[in-house]
RNA sequence: CGGGAUGUAGCGUAGCCCGGUUAUCGCGCCUCGUUUGGGACGAGGAGGUCGCAAGUUCGAAUCUUGCCAUCCCGACCA
């Protein structure tokens, strides 16, 4: 029985949703919009997070942790920040259940037992955070403050998508306070070359670094970096965001230090977040019909054995020669999984191990032992072929550094190939719509260009490139001049 | 919240139009045995408030009404 799934451009979506669910990373839950992580997803999870978590504190910051609620009155406080999330926020309201009079054996919310304020759900914890580190800073001597968090947050979308957009969602928050504000921009472009190296390096995605248009911006924030990523059915994805705060925060809260001047102050204020989306962005970016491929940096397994019994004397041998094969994996730090169960065969082990995109398969049996070999098989590329066990740690070890940055190349130039530069609206269009992917060009830049352009083609300014060059043309859609190409696409 | 579709075992489904035995089949699950180089085979077995509620009827998975949930398309978004 073939557990194939299909990728086909009319129903991407289902080829994903199967592949979550298939691969064992996720299932969807009982509560609304929300999932539950399983362990194979977890383990990911944790991999790419003790990941970033040593990168977030090689530069400097520790971490720490907030309230899940922010009261209303503090949420208000930013107000283009709560503007921004207003529509989409869980809100508590009472603090305890009653017996229903009405329903024996079920519960009502108590009416007695109304709070006074409201308590959000944070969606976000700046108000939270803001409002904390009033207390944390009086002096220049208390910055920069460069703090941490690992959380859960909630975001009450119209529509979700297992990893992509769950109503509950964990992530990391960098919340920090500086100076000046050339520190604070320093700080911002320097978080969103962490998430660039981590994304590139570790998850084998190569990015787009940028920055966003006024009206894609960060609710609250002066200017929004972001990197982008290009998914394999051309439409673009927001893998995360790196906030130039300005002071808009510490006025709100009114968070001053006394400079050596001894001059009163508001300080300046970056955030900075990646959140479980980039399972998601690692799923459509690297998979196949067979279905997912790991990078080995963050795979949670990266070689799977499989031995290949024949009749009861097999077994003894086999497991010794597997022993053996594990432990010289393991001392080279190698990530490894032996499935000797026997209530499944090799064929059932080789495809349920390519559905969840373990690099490296080794499968050994007594033809292999007799000829002082392993059959192995990468799943990138699924070759297949004899290796001597002769050295086999060393081959499996460069073999996983290769596989990573084949998974990187191929990505790459999937990238590339799906990036094209156009001059004209026709052209524009026509890209959109046939080709997709990234699209390079010329916006006069005011935000109504930007507008009309996404409700004629649903494609939005991803970002303005960093690593622009100047160069002079006229905007596609209105024909005035424009300095440089901005990049448009799909997103999701 | 607008437009469309769908709810039958863990998953995928037949039956519904045209009401009538014990609700169909496959996968998965459990037991025993034989197996193991690409998703094994045989025998036996467990598992169901047919999304929920009300109505029509001698009788409802099937007809009617209301509600709920999920998915897809919009608006919103990490």
């Amino acid at each position: 029985m073939s557990k194939a799934i299909t990728k086909r451009a009319d129903d991407y979506s289902q080829w994903y949703n199967d592949l979550v669910l298939k691969s064992g990373l996720a299932d969807h839950s009982a509560v609304r919009g929300c999932m539950v992580i399983k362990p194979y997803g977890f383990a990911l999870w944790e991999n790419m997070r003790d990941q970033l978590d040593k990168m977030f504190k090689e530069t400097g910051h520790v971490n720490a942790y907030f309230p899940l609620f922010v009261p209303k009155s503090l949420f208000e406080a930013e107000e283009k920040n709560a503007e921004g999330f207003a529509k989409e926020c869980a809100i508590v309201t009472h603090y305890r259940l009653k017996n229903d009079p009405e329903n024996p054996g079920k519960l009502i919310v108590d009416p007695e037992a109304k709070l006074e304020e409201e308590l959000i759900v944070r969606p976000t914890s700046e108000a939270i955070i803001w409002n904390t580190y009033k207390g944390w800073i009086q002096s220049y001597r208390d910055l920069p403050l460069l703090i941490n968090q690992w959380a859960n947050v909630v975001r009450w979308e119209m529509r979700t998508r297992l990893f992509l957009r769950t109503a509950e969602f964990l992530w990391q928050e960098g919340h920090t306070a500086h100076a000046t504000k050339e520190e604070a921009l320093v700080e911002t472009k320097k978080m969103l070359d962490v998430y660039a190296e981590f994304v590139e390096e570790y998850m084998a995605l190569p990015v787009v670094k940028g920055v966003k248009s006024a009206s894609e911006r960060f609710a609250g924030a002066e200017e929004t970096y972001c990197i982008e990523a290009l998914m394999q059915d051309g439409k673009a994805l927001q893998a995360g965001t790196s906030h130039f705060l300005g002071q808009n925060f510490a006025k709100a809260f009114d968070v001053q230090f006394l400079t050596k001047e001894n001059k009163q102050e508001y300080v300046w204020a970056t955030s900075w977040g990646v959140s479980t989306r980039l399972i998601g962005a690692l799923i459509m970016a690297h998979s196949d019909d067979l279905g997912l491929i790991m990078p080995p940096k963050i795979a949670p397994v990266q070689v799977v054995l499989v031995p290949i019994y024949k009749g009861e004397e097999s077994k003894p041998v086999l497991d010794g020669k597997l022993t053996e094969i594990v432990n010289g994996l393991k001392a080279k730090g190698i990530r490894t999984k032996v499935d000797d169960s026997d209530h499944n065969r090799p064929g059932w082990k080789f495809a349920e191990y390519e559905m969840q995109g373990i690099p490296v398969r080794i499968a050994l049996g007594m033809r292999d032992m007799e000829n002082q070999v392993v059959e192995l098989a990468r799943r990138d590329t699924q070759e297949k072929k004899s290796v001597p066990m002769e050295g086999l740690t060393e081959y499996v070890s460069n073999l996983l550094n290769e596989i990573q940055i084949a998974i990187y190349n191929k990505a790459k130039s999937f990238r590339e190939e799906k990036t094209t530069k156009v001059d004209t609206w026709d052209e524009f269009e026509k890209v959109l719509d046939g080709k997709a992917g990234f699209v390079s060009a010329h916006w006069d830049g005011t935000a109504e260009t930007e507008e009309l352009i996404k409700q004629e083609t649903k494609a939005t300014i991803r970002c303005i490139p960093l690593n622009n060059e100047a160069e002079e043309g006229v905007c596609i859609k209105s024909g005035k001049p424009s300095k440089e190409r901005v990049l448009f696409a799909r997103a999701y």
